[in-house]
DNA sequence: TCCTGTGAACATTTTCACAGCA
DNA sequence: TGCTGTGAAAATGTTCACAGGA
């Protein structure tokens, strides 16, 4: 007989990253009540997926009524982990690297990037973004003394893959990879680090399909 | 009674996001010929998978052989129209767009961006990446005569909405949106502009919600 | 024998339809 | 009555298992 954590069915992944949008719309929301619709709404979801996606982790509406906003930002923060603050590296201080430091330190709260790296001499020791960039080879002691998480990851692809082996030795929980290489691809146990790669070469080359007008099943 | 095209099946969409990384695993390799265990390994994806994506679109390999690494790098060219060329827009020259600008001419191939825009008139006129940037109230008129139908955009979110109407307007295919905020969420009629969304806020609070160990149905 | 191509089984995700509570 | 919460149905996507040609 089950008893206990009754709630403990399995949450989808793809509830899970739609969370964050929820709780942005709520931020911008100005008033204190809104429902699934209004939800769906200020982010392109269906209404239908916002309830089924709340009641994953319980009740937090009132029927007839919707959602009281600043009651389910909270409840949202907690279910992500932000209300306990969030700590974050970036590697590889280059161009993008800084663009989106620079970028989070705007418009994200909750997970703030609190050390830089990079190998080159000539960036190590410059402050970006109130950052002090550091040197790589720290990496390890500076994410085990400070307790950090997530890393962003903005190497040349050539570098990409050793970068996330120390990072996963150094028990880093996930990587947001922007290097245009898969990484950790075998990894033991798997999935011990989880690694979300953006790769807008991939990107642009995968929308150049839905644009184009030619007949796929042409001759080449 | 159907007859002609029956291949023309719906292709799922994960399918030609796939694409683009076969094809790039392709193009790393050194060797003439590979199998399905070599495009899986090389990308991250099963064997299994690799077949069926490349089977929606006819039968490329030979069977106890494997692929024509040179031949079907071709076809999926061909599959994703970027044997045609593919020209795209950035609008906003910021740090992130001057960042991904300089990224895909390094990495990309074939999408090729052909024009940048700002409203800043301190930044209108300057040369980026070999690019010179113009005034985005021409926007319209660029995106049509030089019939691009890509465009990546990087402005502030308050600008995000009006300036993705605007290349809807135009008759742009498809927008990669960097913006945090969701555009052009009530199109008519809906799809006619394909829109990609990446949010570098959203995905780090996705990501801490497997980073961080906390019991999620405890009390907020 | 090797590796592709593919129907069938399985898993996941979304949408539908409505019961149930304020 | 209005809007949430939720099973059931539908759609989508992945893995399995193997038939079949080189």
């Amino acid at each position: 007989m089950v008893h206990g954590r009754e709630h403990l069915r399995r949450i989808p992944e793809s509830t899970i990253r739609r969370l964050p949008a929820y709780l942005r719309a709520l931020e911008n929301l100005k008033c204190l009540r809104t429902t699934s619709v209004g939800l769906g709404e200020a982010t392109g979801y269906s209404s239908e997926q916002v309830r089924k996606d709340l009641a994953y982790f319980g009740a937090f509406g009132t029927r007839g009524v919707g959602y009281d906003v600043r009651d389910l930002g909270q409840q949202i923060r907690h279910i992500l982990g932000l209300d306990q603050g969030v700590r974050a590296v970036l590697v590889g201080a280059g161009h993008l690297g800084t663009a989106l430091v620079r970028y989070t330190q705007v418009s994200s709260g909750d997970v703030e990037f609190v050390a830089m790296l990079d190998n080159d001499p000539q960036v190590i020791g410059t402050t970006i973004g109130g950052i002090v960039v550091q040197d790589v080879r720290q990496m390890v002691s500076v994410v085990k003394e400070q307790t950090i998480r997530l890393a962003v990851l903005t190497v040349p692809a050539r570098a990409a893959e050793e970068v996330a082996q120390d990072l996963a030795k150094a028990g880093i929980g996930a990587i947001l990879n922007f290097a245009p290489v898969p990484i950790l691809t075998d990894q033991h146990p798997p999935g011990s680090v989880l690694v979300q790669s953006i790769d807008l070469t991939l990107e642009l080359q995968a929308l150049a399909y839905f644009v184009s007008e030619h007949d796929v099943f042409s001759p080449a």
